[in-house]
DNA sequence: TAATCATGTCATCCT
DNA sequence: CGAGGATGACATGAT
């Protein structure tokens, strides 16, 4: 019941975050990716601006016990480690990981004008799209991009792995001379451990990237904008950059594409119409070039691809957003982003005739990572002929964004895919003659349902079931932790280490109990004694509670940091653990003191006792509250039972004991509540990698169903264009449009009843949905 | 001086 | 039933 209650309790947490990360706005990606602090704190750390939150983390986390929180000492280490990792950075050269890929990538032999964009992440996914058509490499060219995008993420501090090459000697021998200055102030060692140097590390790192991303990223987001979206050096038109970068590969199949397409439409007699698909696909394979294509018949294929792509392209968006959040580009990237005015891109886009969709296709295969702004500049008329706002608001997925995103999402789908613009229920106006959707039986229902869940399960904010369900069904390898297995994990190590700090504190408390207690109970002069005795009897409250003499932490056993003159060096929050032992350890041996001095020390030592210490001497317990609090409760009883003792001190003694259990137990509540936040900064890491590998995957499933399509495409304009009636004519697309029928065979029906079918099948995975 | 933080304490629930 | 652990809420002192 326990571990029942405390897993509902992390769960809580856990699934708040996760909510805020997955579900509503994907709001969390923002808070990392943003200098807010207070959830990037949580999440990713403290700042230098909560050191003090932070160094009570490593503190209970990681035994950097030795140095006192509030310790200027610890301004002057992280100032002097800053200081110091700026320095060195000036003579290093620190390109991210991701950066030196991007680079790579980007060695454009063409110098296309996106080989100047900074971009990374947008860098890596054209790497990918450059191979987009050739397919062959595509999977190397694939975890090249995912290697470099977890790098990034890495390098960006969302994932914090011992990588225990970033410190150098030179780096090590610097923070041990640093320590050894620190520790004649009572710093320990383990403030330096690695794992803190490591957060320290990262934060230094932070300043560094900061500084090199504004170079590169969010601030010229708008300029990388606006040079996107700058007329196209090749061609003249006026398209996002990212088109002609990717115009190497994809732009090239295209126009073999166009050409066989061009080429398949013989005005020839003897068309002979294969009764059968799969003997229509032998009979042309899809790169075979039969000659002569009527021209009219491209447009509305293509024109009819360009929705499908677009809302892909939209999904491609998504994903740069995403990754670029992970990627931590500040939110005001974002809003850019998000805020690109719909006029230049729409103007750009509309500068686009329908009858130039190579460009279109091409940049759409290109728009993944990092582009966004772009990209939107790619929708095509059709999907640009729904509200602005739209496709805008679909980017951040807001749930409540439903009906639009069904609106937009729901054509995504493969009926959605293949049916030509017209027949979808959005407005084609620049179609040329139309054709029938003549693909709407070649893939079947399964993944039709397949793709509709992937769209719902992004759309909705990554239900995790949807998502695992998604993973399920694409992805056995999954690294997703999505489901409730991880908590118990969390709640495991929280509960490991708080057991383990319990132990340790009653251990040292015990430890020192056993060599201090009986003079703390002995050492009092009577005179303070009997004042104390008054003012406890006089008032019930409390005494204000005096200042402690040292810090002792419940788990801290450096002697120095118990000597009294450090007491105003830092802040002493201390553990009164065992106040008396620490007394009676301390003080040095009476008879060396002077007298004066010694009323003194008394009054010293008066401040430093607990409230309870005091009205324990008040009351005259005969013991130390050392033993009171820590003894086993045999022990305790049989300790009272050899005293006469009064009610009043009775009562007293079962009040100290239970405040003192209370007090450790205050202290073991707040360290696991820290780690669970720590823990839960880690599953954040976690499921924002997977989220991104998700995402990835998604891409790359509509990238191979886009392929797919521009097959059945193609193949649909050649069998078409070959087909000619009994005069020997060609049939019009505009009048007769292919159908395929579920046994496979192939059917030549009239436009209005192919748009008739068109649109039941439409209807159906919307209701589905519904 | 107000805000914030760390810590202690109490009340309460649970085992 | 009492001891004690867990934890939310509040108090207090320090910065």
């Amino acid at each position: 019941m326990l571990s029942l209650k405390k897993y509902l309790t992390e769960g809580l947490l856990q699934f708040t975050i996760l909510l805020s990360l997955i579900g509503v706005r994907v709001d969390v990606d923002t808070y990392l990716t943003s200098q807010l602090p207070p959830l990037r704190e949580i999440i990713l750390g403290p700042s230098s601006a909560y050191t003090q939150t932070q160094f009570h983390n490593l503190r209970n986390t990681l035994d950097g016990y030795g140095i006192h929180p509030k310790s200027i000492d610890l301004d002057n280490y992280f100032t002097a480690r800053r200081l110091l990792s700026q320095v060195r950075a000036l003579d290093r050269f620190q390109v991210p990981t991701t950066e030196v890929n991007a680079w790579l990538v980007h060695r454009d032999p063409e110098g296309s004008v996106s080989g100047s964009q900074p971009s990374s992440g947008l860098a890596l996914e054209s790497s990918s799209g450059l191979q987009d058509v050739t397919g062959t490499d595509n999977g190397v060219r694939e975890s090249e991009t995912e290697q470099g995008f977890s790098e990034d993420l890495e390098d960006l501090g969302a994932v914090a792995p011992p990588v225990s090459g970033d410190l150098t000697k030179e780096d090590i021998d610097l923070i041990d001379i640093l320590w050894r200055q620190d520790i004649d102030l009572g710093a320990g060692r383990e403030i330096f451990d690695y794992s803190h140097r490591q957060k320290e590390q990262d934060v230094d790192k932070e300043l560094q990237d900061g500084a090199e991303q504004e170079d590169t990223w969010p601030g010229e987001g708008a300029e990388a904008l606006a040079r996107n979206l700058l007329v196209d050096g090749e061609t003249g038109e006026s398209f996002p950059a990212q088109v002609p970068d990717g115009e190497d590969q994809t732009a090239l199949s295209l126009e073999e594409c166009l050409r066989l397409l061009e080429a398949t439409c013989p005005f020839g007699e003897n068309a002979e119409f294969p009764a059968d698909i799969s003997s229509l696909t032998e009979a042309v394979p899809s790169e075979s070039e039969p000659p002569g294509l009527q021209n009219n018949l491209l447009s509305p294929l293509l024109t009819g691809t360009e929705s499908p792509f677009d809302l892909e392209q939209q999904w491609q968006d998504l994903m740069s957003i995403m990754e670029m959040q992970a990627m931590e580009v500040n939110t005001s990237t974002s809003e850019i982003l998000y805020s690109a005015p719909p006029g230049d891109p729409l103007s750009a886009n509309y500068s686009l005739a329908p009858n130039t969709p190579i460009n279109q296709n091409v940049s759409l295969h290109q728009a993944s990572l990092g582009g966004c702004s772009q990209d939107f500049s790619l929708f095509s008329p059709e999907v640009e002929s729904l509200p602005v706002a739209d496709s805008s608001t679909l980017l951040p997925l807001v749930p409540s964004n439903s009906t639009n995103l069904n609106s937009t999402f729901g054509s995504t789908n493969l009926a959605g895919l293949f049916f030509p613009p017209q027949l979808n229920g959005t407005a084609n106006d620049t179609a040329g003659p139309e054709l029938p959707d003549p693909l709407g039986g070649l893939l079947d229902e399964a993944m039709l349902d397949e793709i509709s869940l992937m769209d719902l399960a992004i759309e909705e904010g990554f239900n995790p079931v949807q998502a695992s369900q998604l993973e399920e069904e694409f992805d056995s390898d999954s690294g997703l932790s999505l489901d409730s297995s991880h908590s118990p994990s969390s709640l495991s190590s929280s509960e490991g280490s708080s057991s383990s700090s319990s132990s340790s504190s009653s251990s040292s408390s015990s430890s020192a109990s056993s060599s201090f207690s009986e003079e703390g109970a002995v050492g009092y002069s009577s005179d303070s004694e009997t004042l104390d005795l008054e003012e406890a009897e006089g008032a019930v409250g409390y005494q204000p509670e005096y200042s402690k003499f040292c810090r002792m932490s419940y788990q801290d056993p450096s002697p120095l940091s118990c000597l009294p003159y450090l007491e105003h060096v830092g802040h002493n929050h201390t553990y009164n653990m065992a106040p008396s032992a620490l007394d009676s350890a301390d003080l040095p041996p009476p008879s060396t003191l002077k007298k004066g001095s010694k009323e003194k020390q008394s009054d010293f030592l008066d401040k430093q006792m607990s409230r309870d210490e005091h009205r324990a001497r008040a009351m005259k317990i005969p013991f130390t509250n050392d033993k009171i609090i820590n003894l086993p409760v045999e022990e305790f009883n049989e300790l009272l039972s050899k005293y006469q003792l009064s009610e009043a001190q009775l009562s007293l003694i079962r009040d100290i004991r239970r405040r003192g259990k209370n007090k450790m137990a205050a202290q073991n509540c707040r360290k696991r509540k820290l780690d669970t936040i720590l823990n839960l900064e880690r599953d954040v890491e976690d499921l924002q990698r997977d989220k991104a590998r998700l995402l990835r995957e998604k891409v790359e499933f509509l990238r191979s169903l886009r392929q797919m399509k521009q097959k059945v495409q193609s193949l649909y304009q050649e069998v078409f264009g070959r087909l000619r009636d009994e005069n020997g004519r060609p049939y019009s697309p505009s009048q007769y449009a292919l159908q395929y029928t579920g046994d496979g065979s192939v059917l030549l029906i009239p436009r209005a009843l192919a748009d008739q079918q068109a649109r039941r099948q439409e209807r159906k995975p919307k209701d589905r949905r519904k």
